[in-house]
RNA sequence: GUGGGUGUAGCUCAGUGGCAGAGCGCUGGACUGUGGCUCCGGAUGUCGCGGGUUCAAAUCCCGUCACUCACCCCA
């Protein structure tokens, strides 16, 4: 019996998960130098908390959240991040000790859904969630400061989308016009419009069906619809990103599925790398009015999240680094046993050391050696032993001299401090 | 849930009825302890699985499973 992984949950292979931790560490000062903190929340959670928050009616909570009931509990393994988030958020008062709150989060997502190109069942976003503050500066801010990692990470071809779908009443005011305005033409969308028509008519909006396009093209926009409060709000996010000079684009189309959005939606997309037709990157909006759903105070919340898996294939190829480190090449049990105690030396001194213990010919020990791209490589055997030394190769520069045993690990190091300083260079 | 594509060595793939293959990778050797190149050798296969047709099946037929891409939806 072969086992594999799950359907749609990957392995992550030390040859790949060098690419995972440049992202992470990027996100992680990207989000730091924002004033933002880490949060980390359980993979598991109620399952109600998910329906009250995502939305009984979406897709995500009717087919494709991975439940389970245990004795009495009904528990979820989280689709997303943001309700975990304001679950934590609410439970802990933290709206009491302090005004406004900048968190950040990133870990492993779990949604039972169809696996294809940048889409998992087991899949890991980063994110972050600001509380507390309602103004327009915040969205502004959070999308630039997106906007500002991918350019660093190197994505290309980006588009930054946004969208106000207002406050909860111009939302039902909205939903209200477009069932007015499908419902005369009902016969002629195609069948999932009709039953989002139905449903959630708001999604009418996102159907990629042809025969849909003039109808929505003709349907009313929710930015004719905005309050006073909603137009300003939105107004003020233009303005601010105009001033940042972050490129952007005002789509009335953008819709979500989630319920739980209000005022500001925003997405960025690239076309760039191996991304598919999965290629909307991260996702965010307010949420005003979550955190007083899930039995908190009043507050104000803005969030967005990203697909890793998804950032990864729109990253460009990048060489992966070559680590310096020395390797030892004992010919014998005895040299085996003193590179043990200098490998140990080498690394309390900051470097990476490696011991090869399998034995053979100096030959392919030195092919190893060349194999792992190690700069040095150290060889001992029963002479140098008798002499107080090791020999130490070069391997890149063809040059080999002798090294004390007892200063060896010293000299070595110093030696990879100059290769590190300049591979980072 | 629906539709398409693909399953042959660790990887990328060739092989359309007649002995299971190539390149790369791995590994051993070419002066008893000196590397990358070169040369010679070696290991790794239920040809996804099950059935059928045939003297003969990786190849044709039926079934099945897996992977993958796309729709839907989403990050």
């Amino acid at each position: 019996m072969q086992f594999r992984h799950v359907q749609g949950m990957e392995d992550v292979l030390p040859t790949d998960s060098g690419r995972w931790r440049r992202l992470e560490a990027e996100f992680h000062r990207t989000m730091q130098l924002a004033g933002y903190g880490e949060l980390r929340t359980p993979v598991l959670e109620h399952t109600e908390l998910f329906k009250r928050s995502i939305g009984e009616v979406t897709d995500i909570v009717e087919k494709e959240m991975y439940s389970f009931q245990h004795s009495r509990e009904h528990l979820t393994l989280r689709p997303e991040g943001t309700a975990g988030a304001v679950r934590a958020y609410v439970q802990h008062k933290v709206a009491s000790a302090e005004p406004v709150s900048r968190w950040y989060y990133l870990g492993p997502m779990f949604r039972a859904e169809r696996p294809q190109r940048g889409r998992l069942r087991q899949f890991h976003q980063l994110g972050a969630e600001s509380f507390g503050d309602a103004g327009p500066l915040v969205d502004a801010e959070l999308i630039d400061t997106l906007y500002g990692m991918l350019s660093r990470l190197g994505v290309t071809e980006l588009d930054v989308r946004i969208n106000s779908l207002g406050s909860a009443e111009t939302r039902a005011r909205y939903r209200a016009a477009l069932v007015d305005h499908f419902t005369p033409h009902a016969a002629e969308l195609s069948a999932t419009s009709q039953e989002r028509l139905q449903k959630n008519p708001l999604r009418i909006l996102d159907s990629k069906a042809p025969q849909d396009r003039p109808l929505i093209d003709a349907a009313p926009s929710i930015l004719e619809l905005l309050s006073e409060e909603d137009r300003a709000h939105f107004e003020g996010l233009q303005a601010a990103l105009t001033e940042l000079g972050t490129p952007y684009t005002v789509d009335p189309g953008l819709v979500r599925g989630l319920d739980y959005y209000t005022r500001t939606l925003f997405e960025i997309r690239s076309s760039a790398g191996d991304l598919g037709a999965q290629n909307t990157l991260l996702g965010g909006g307010r949420y005003d009015g979550m955190v007083r759903s899930l039995g908190g105070p009043e507050c104000p919340a803005i969030g967005f999240a990203a697909g890793v898996e998804r950032l990864l294939l729109a990253l460009p190829p990048s060489p992966s680094p070559v680590t310096p480190l020395v390797f030892f090449a004992p010919l014998g049990a005895a040299a085996q046993r003193a590179c043990l105690t200098l490998a140990r030396q080498v690394r309390a001194l900051g470097h990476v050391a490696l011991v090869d213990g399998r034995g053979g010919s100096l030959k392919s020990l030195l092919r190893r050696a060349d194999g792992l791209r190690a700069p040095l490589c150290v060889v001992v055997g029963e002479s140098e032993l008798a002499r107080g030394e090791v020999q130490l190769k070069q391997l890149e520069l063809h040059q080999q001299s002798s090294l004390p045993l007892d200063t060896a690990a010293q000299q070595l190091a110093a030696l990879l401090d100059v290769l590190a300083a300049g591979s980072a260079g």
